[in-house]
DNA sequence: CTGTGTAATGGACAATCGTCCATTAAGCAA
DNA sequence: TTGCTTAATGGACGATTGTCCATTACACAG
């Protein structure tokens, strides 16, 4: 019937899960999650219909899945970063900037995907799960560092402004991504560092000496 | 066109046309943008299905008109609130923050829109637009007053700070917006404003002085 | 080889999408 | 009233949605 058909029924279940993951973020990122529906995943896997029904049981549960996967590649690349600094506080706390701001992990693929699953979160609760997994790993991250940074052993005033601090810098780092993902080709991730630097060697003077480099 | 004559109920083509839009506002604050449908529309509005292709020519249209409207809602709260204050420039850039955190311009309703908006800005370039004429006009309402608050006149070097303070109380400012987003009721005003006053605080001195007055 | 179990296929299916138009209803001029 | 204009209706339409399943293809045990 067919003479050279190299797609014949390539049997490998787990290799088709990661590849129906894959290609429901980069549609997501793409198109938008909207524009993201079964044929769009499907076309892009280069697989069969009944595949997502097969190994999820239905889009939502693929949505999850992919979330999960999502939240697993910004921390592998975090951790791989933050590996090679030192751990002194306000390293640490440069480090996580540096790497939240890095090409490897805010991008517009990234950006995209985050938002349209921060919106999708809203109803789908397995996804406001992981959302939530993620965004409260990196808060405690930097809210250790800044309760060492401030005073050691930590007071409780101490623990009061480090908790602050902490969302303050979060906050910038959300609002950061939210302007990379309006004004890609406008954004400069130096500056969004110089400027998160800034702020924080206002709050907390002479932890963040930054000018001392050229640039 | 005349001052009164409201008696018609039935047809009124200019309140219908402010009905489709509110109920587009509506349904995407409430049940999202991808949920968003003709359908969805027409029976918040209680108004026939044909009405939004004869009043907008399409859902593209519609959406267009809706984002426009939104923002304008926004500035109108807005300007409203800063009418009530004094114009020193310190004193305008605290306003703007507790006008953008109050219940009337951050509530669940404005930051579902917001971020629905947002994402299909991405494929909708008239939306984009409002989007975008939204943040530059308040981006130069803070940056004028960042101008005026660190020299008189203001030089080179002043300018490029004002710069980065402006850019990074908007990234404060949205970073809040996303938080409140993604719990609402754990989102307390008070801290986010004290929060970022902090920030300023530390970045300009002096100037933003929070625990004396409460007027 | 044949038999058995599971991976994979791709179309059937009802529901819903957005667009569009033939028809009806309402206001105004005569 | 009659005629004319336009707002408004609501269903037809093809395309597409997500779910599901009867069928087929494959790997391996025997």
């Amino acid at each position: 019937m067919d003479g050279g058909a190299e797609h014949t029924h390539s049997r490998d279940p787990k290799r088709h899960r990661q590849l129906l993951i894959k290609a429901t973020l980069d549609s997501v990122a793409e198109v938008g999650i909207a524009e993201t529906t079964i044929s769009a995943i499907i076309k892009r896997a280069r697989l069969s219909r009944g595949m997502i029904h097969l190994h999820f049981g239905g889009k939502g549960s693929l949505l999850a899945a992919s979330a999960a996967s999502f939240s697993d590649e910004y921390y592998v690349e975090m951790d791989r970063q933050l590996a090679l600094t030192s751990n002194s506080p306000a390293e640490t706390i440069l480090a996580v900037l540096r790497a939240d701001l890095s090409p490897e992990i805010l991008n517009e693929r990234s950006v995209a995907i985050w938002h349209g699953l921060r919106g999708e979160a809203r109803y789908n609760p397995e996804i406001a799960g992981y959302s939530d997994t993620r965004d409260k790993r990196l808060r405690s991250m930097i809210n250790d560092a800044f309760d060492a940074l401030l005073s050691e052993p930590p007071t409780v005033d101490s623990k009061a402004i480090a908790n602050e601090v902490t969302l303050g810098t979060l906050a910038l780092l959300e609002g950061m991504w939210v302007d990379y993902m309006t004004h890609p080709n406008a954004f400069s991730r130096e500056t969004a560092a110089r400027i998160i630097t800034r702020f924080l060697n206002g709050v907390i003077p002479g932890s963040f000496n930054v000018e001392t480099t050229a640039s």
